[in-house]
DNA sequence: CTCGGCCTGCTC
DNA sequence: GAGCAGGCCGAG
């Protein structure tokens, strides 16, 4: 799902498309009852979120991490994307694009008029989404206070990264996921960024050398930079809300490339599961001090 | 921290 | 039918 480059890509189109226009009406097409975190407010009351959003005027749209905010006059929507989630602007009755469905379908749970003929909709298949309200920066506040620092700002610094990293046992790769070390990495950059600084993913965080957390720092700039470039991954179902796929997915070195050689050594790459996810890593190139750090050596000294 | 659960659709 | 998928949350 999307990750902090498709979300950031998203922001971008939304913000050109929509931002200085206002909302005519808005419709809420499946608001459940319990257990469902899309017509929620932060305090977990129900609220009528198209009465919230008519009439109001989208000021801005912004990120933090994977999560979007659309800035209106009155009142910010928080949206997150989930696993499946997305966000398609489009004229009224008019197909987002050939090999997508007609929109309205029966994943979309928001369809947001704007003046102007616009027409901005959520659809989320696996519904792991979630959309919130927020009345002001109070809350706002509160909605990322356990979210690490933003990636690409100034504040997320080689020193941060290592304070974050010391003394703990977990993988890396777990840390990278958590949101609370940094935000708006997901499993696709994680492996493409531990892969970039030759770190396994299995290495424990708190052993890395100072010099493995600089490179570190450095691959997860960069690879978030150039994937934001590129426009982002799309696997299978990203888009972005003009209907258009990413290109990040053609530079990919490792994710999704399990069995192929490795793009610096030829070594097949090796498809594991990692923090209960699927990673992709050269055990070659990502040596790091794991367990695997008999394979380097083999043919020379044994490790023991 | 790790795990299971949340959902649906797609590929074996 | 089973297993898998780009994320997060709550429980242990």
């Amino acid at each position: 799902m999307p990750e902090l480059p498709e979300v950031e890509t998203i922001r971008k189109v939304l913000e050109r498309k929509l931002a200085g226009r206002r909302i005519l009406r808005a419709e809420v097409r499946k608001p459940r009852t319990s257990g469902s975190r899309l017509t929620r407010g932060l305090s977990g009351l129900q609220i009528d979120l198209a009465g919230c959003l008519r009439g109001r005027k989208l000021k801005s749209v912004r990120r933090r991490a994977k999560y979007l905010l659309l800035e209106l006059d009155h009142g910010t929507l928080l949206v997150h994307l989930g696993m499946t989630g997305q966000l398609f602007a489009a004229p009224a009755g008019r197909r987002p694009c050939c090999d997508l469905p007609m929109l309205p379908d029966q994943h979309t749970h928001l369809v947001v008029d704007f003046e102007g003929r616009q027409r901005l909709y959520f659809r989320d298949i696996r519904k792991f989404g979630s959309l919130r309200w927020l009345r002001d920066r109070a809350e706002e506040q509160q909605a990322f206070a356990a979210l690490g620092p933003e990636p690409l700002e100034g504040e997320f610094t080689s020193r941060v990264l290592a304070a974050g990293l010391a003394g703990k046992q977990a993988a890396i790769k777990a840390l990278l996921l958590n949101q609370k070390l940094v935000a708006g990495l997901g499993n696709i950059y994680a492996d493409e960024a531990l892969f970039r600084a030759g770190i396994a993913p299995q290495a424990r965080a708190g052993r890395l050398r100072p010099r493995q957390v600089t490179r570190l720092h450095a691959a997860i700039r960069e690879v978030l930079a150039e994937a934001i470039r590129f426009r982002g991954t799309t696997m299978s179902d990203y888009f972005d809300p003009e209907s258009r796929r990413g290109g990040f997915q053609a530079r990919l070195r490792v994710y999704g490339r399990g069995g192929e050689p490795c793009v610096k050594c030829g070594q097949p790459v090796v498809r594991s599961v990692v923090a209960q996810r699927g990673t992709h890593w050269c055990s070659r190139c990502q040596a790091g001090d794991g367990q695997k750090q008999q394979k380097k050596r083999a043919g020379g000294f044994s490790g023991k």
